[in-house]
DNA sequence: TTAATCTGTAATGTTTAGTATTACAGTGCA
DNA sequence: TGCACTGTAATACTAAACATTACAGATTAA
């Protein structure tokens, strides 16, 4: 599982709890532990989504842009990591049934296997994220 | 998604079209396009798990240990793979109420697709891998 | 009983992917 | 004008994946 993914998890969660002011990458980096420019580069695949708002400057920094319901954890997979289940298949024998064959069927069993977990995921918000974060327990 | 996943598949589908007569490390290797030691390691797990048999010496090798329908993707999944969809959390701020309490929140979520996406590749035999890649279209 | 052919596994080296760091242009505020 | 941000590219570092080497032990066949 590529770890942007629960950066932008982490990420948003935060902005989640911030609702009336601008967070800046920094203080979301100190949050996450790592580095701010992580922060930024994968808050602006988040942005081009649409799902937050940033402004440079003074007083600057990144806020949630839409209602914390209409966010899930699938579509931000699909930002993030889509195609992260696929099999990292080395060039295999093609002389081989078997080499010639495997990374074709593979590859359409793992692209199931990924719309399945996506079901899965499209059952989290990031508001059901924010209320086990929020309950600590 | 860790290729020794994939290996493990690739290595069992091509035992599985063997099933007379012993293949080495160095047979699957070729088809696979890794290293035969690579082989020998995904294996060895395959082996202790009562999977396949191994003989060593001259004309040993590798043999499918059960029925081909006995043996499916979660099966494997969990030799090989298991804890894989587990975010990387690196050590986030424990001052902070989303860096305490993420790594938590994330772990049970996760630990549920990884679940979820069980129920999918039980879906999946050897058996039926192998006759995929038969099909060859 | 010796040589050849395998597995099993540890140790080491190499490559690649992930991540941090540095640098700096652009934006907006005071 | 100076400061505090984002945005992004370039570079450097680190860790994980993978290949390679090495060799002990098992098995067969000459």
């Amino acid at each position: 599982m590529n770890s942007d993914y629960t950066l932008a998890i982490h990420s948003l969660t935060y902005l989640a709890l911030q609702p009336d002011r601008m967070s800046t990458s920094d203080a979301i980096s100190e949050s996450a532990g790592v580095h701010p420019v992580r922060i930024r580069k994968v808050l602006s695949l988040l942005k081009k989504h649409g799902f937050i708002k940033s402004k440079e400057g003074t007083g600057g920094g990144f806020l949630f842009a839409l209602d914390l319901s209409e966010v899930n954890l699938w579509d931000i997979y699909k930002i993030t990591s889509e195609g992260a289940l696929q099999p990292k298949c080395p060039e295999s024998n093609e002389q081989c049934i078997v080499g010639a064959n495997m990374q074709r069927v593979l590859c359409s069993i793992f692209l199931g296997a990924e719309e399945h977990m996506g079901e899965y995921l499209m059952g989290y918000t990031i508001k059901e994220v924010v209320d086990l974060v929020k309950k600590r327990l």
